[in-house]
DNA sequence: CTTATTAATCGTAAAACTACGATTAATATA
DNA sequence: TATATTAATCGTAGTTTTACGATTAATAAG
């Protein structure tokens, strides 16, 4: 390198990495896969955020395609959109599965 | 919730994700992993960062645990912490091996 | 139609992150 | 011993993140 660029693994990987880099994020993921109904406001009710901040990071993992979600009526019900989930799951698998070596030190 | 916490999954989901969360930090991994013999200021060579960031990018990689550094004369050796790496795999894996349920709206 | 509820967005402050050059400490070499 | 090399740390900008309350837009209920 020294030419000003990463590979698109790694850009990708971090990319998805950033979206789970918050405890609070992380919380309403394992909420949406752990409720069989889609949660929407509930989200807000759950975590020891005010309803701004928590519509802020439901906005990050939408950019980052984790999760996608539905109007319906005056509420909005969230998802894991499974596609977008099923490949960070694999890039990031297949990341930790690269076969740690037998290096000389450490 | 609404209790000023988060459960410790999250907690440490999040603190690997953060470490994870930036290119040239995924970048140095993957060289960690690629390279059969501990790289050291290689690593800045093959970066385009100046020496001092990647530092600061392999220090919070050491705090985060996912590697480790050995002094070795006048340079540092560095390799993954296979321990804690695989923690974060476990961890990791079986956050995204959470079954996502068929739900009712999105 | 008016009022209430829900959730996004705006504005903003504080903290954390990212990057760099300069400096420092330690070891190696001449 | 003097000089060079390596890598951590310091100081410091500029940017991004995180959090909040206030406001807004949309729908639902009275």
């Amino acid at each position: 390198m020294k030419s000003p660029e990463y590979n698109s693994t790694a850009i990708t990987l971090a990319a998805f990495a950033k979206a789970l880099a918050h405890p609070a994020r992380v919380s309403i993921l394992q909420l949406l896969l752990k409720k069989k109904s889609c949660i929407c406001g509930n989200i807000v009710d759950e975590l020891p955020l005010s309803q701004s901040t928590v519509s802020q990071h439901l906005k990050e993992l939408k950019e980052a395609g984790l999760i996608k979600g539905e109007i319906d009526g005056v509420s909005v019900c969230y998802c894991i959109n499974e596609k977008v989930w099923n490949q960070a799951a694999a890039l990031l698998q297949g990341f930790f599965s690269t076969s740690t070596q037998q290096n000389s030190c450490c």
